[in-house]
DNA sequence: CTCTCTACGAGAGCAATGTTCTCTATTTCT
DNA sequence: AGAAATAGAGAACATTGCTCTCGTAGAGAG
């Protein structure tokens, strides 16, 4: 069993099941979740479709895999733009990454961030770690800026006093629960960046600023670079 | 022709078509678009698929039909929101509103506002007049705010100093082509309460804040609530 | 090197889907 | 009242996800 890997019949199933990976991520580009054919699959790989079975035993099993690979792939996209010294550097550069990720792969993004499939529930265990990554990754980012006083004191004050107790309390319990021992107001200013910029390149992957932006690079580039400025301010 | 509407069949087709958007939609709330079956509609209904066919011609045009009607729904409750002398309540309405249909409402939301469904192009002339009913809406109400002198002057002076030109120019274009004629900041401002608070929806709609906040309720109300104080100033 | 044994792929088959066609009954119009 | 348009039923076709069976070809033990 572990040396298994280096048999032939290991080598070809890792071949095999890169080319129903690839062949399955065309035919989600082409026909979306919605369309992805496992015959489809199939015919472009050039097996029977009993023998994708082998390799995945149902078809939301797929999709399950692709949302994970979505997923990883976009965190590794964001965490590699978030290296930099200047954590006001980092923190632009994660968003920035972020959003060109989803620009350039929107039926993954809209897979793994869109419209959820009814009657098909994502297994949480699978996709939930994948999908905190850039959370967690942010919110690390963030924990280091307040630590070295980057953060512009006003924003955090203003932030503080429109903040209501239930949200207060729900973004406790949640960073109780996850280790991290921060002031709320620090958690709600992530939240809140999370949610603006999050629904920004969501609504720009979907096509809802098309009407308004045929192309809504600069506006998009304008959105995340201000909303950064104001919030973390240049190193001294 | 113009009197057959009285006539037995015209009202019988009337009602049939009736009871097959009730079943659509309560099909696509069990289901989702994916899993929209119209076979399963003729059942619920009590009729052949293939008498279906004598209402809608496809399965596509059924979902257009439905997506058109989502966006009637959502936009008459959002004007109804809107319906306040003051502006400042009118515009904080609309968005409640807003938000208020799309949770109530996840299925026809994700339909309307959610992952582009390749291969099927929802034909714009339909769809496009209903899907900008709110956005007109918005702005109108904002015209007012403005004329009436309720922007808070600061948020503008400071939407004006961080507006690019790349979108000042696309603003310029957009509303020289839908006549209206407002200063750019304003028309900026819009754009972005219209990016961040359909964005904060969408988030807690596809449960993307779940994880965060299981019931974003707190949350959302407080951030619809201090976007707008921070926007328009109360009367005087 | 040979003999099991296990894994893997092919192919047929099942229920369900969207769509089309034909046929019959019923309403509508002249 | 007779002719014409219309609406629904039912069968049929291609396609889908999925299961089952069967032969073959690598893997491990002697």
């Amino acid at each position: 069993m572990t040396t298994a890997s280096t048999g032939l019949r290991a080598r070809r199933r890792q071949e095999l099941l890169a080319a129903i990976r690839t062949a399955a991520i065309e035919e989600l580009r082409r026909s979306g979740a919605t369309g992805l054919s496992l015959r489809a699959i199939a015919r472009d790989v050039g097996i029977a479709v009993s023998a994708l079975y082998r390799y995945f035993p149902s078809r939301d099993e797929l999709l399950t895999d692709l949302i994970v690979h979505a997923f990883d792939e976009h965190a590794d996209t964001v965490e590699a733009g978030g290296a930099h010294d200047d954590v006001g550097e980092a923190l632009r550069g994660i968003w920035h990454a972020y959003r060109a990720w989803a620009v350039a792969h929107p039926a993954e993004f809209g897979l793994a961030y869109g419209t959820p499939v009814p009657g098909y529930a994502a297994p949480p265990q699978d996709t939930v770690h994948a999908g905190t990554r850039i959370g967690h990754f942010a919110l690390e980012l963030l924990a280091r800026a307040h630590a070295e006083g980057r953060l512009d004191p006003d924003s955090l004050h203003r932030r503080a006093a429109r903040l209501s107790p239930g949200t207060a309390q729900q973004l406790e319990t949640w960073s109780s629960r996850h280790g991290q021992r921060l002031p709320t107001e620090v958690l709600a200013v992530w939240l809140d960046l999370f949610v603006h910029l999050h629904g920004l390149v969501s609504m720009e992957v979907f096509g809802l600023l098309r009407p308004i932006t045929p192309d809504a690079t600069p506006y998009a580039t304008e959105v995340i670079d201000t909303e950064l400025a104001a919030l973390v301010r240049p190193r001294r």
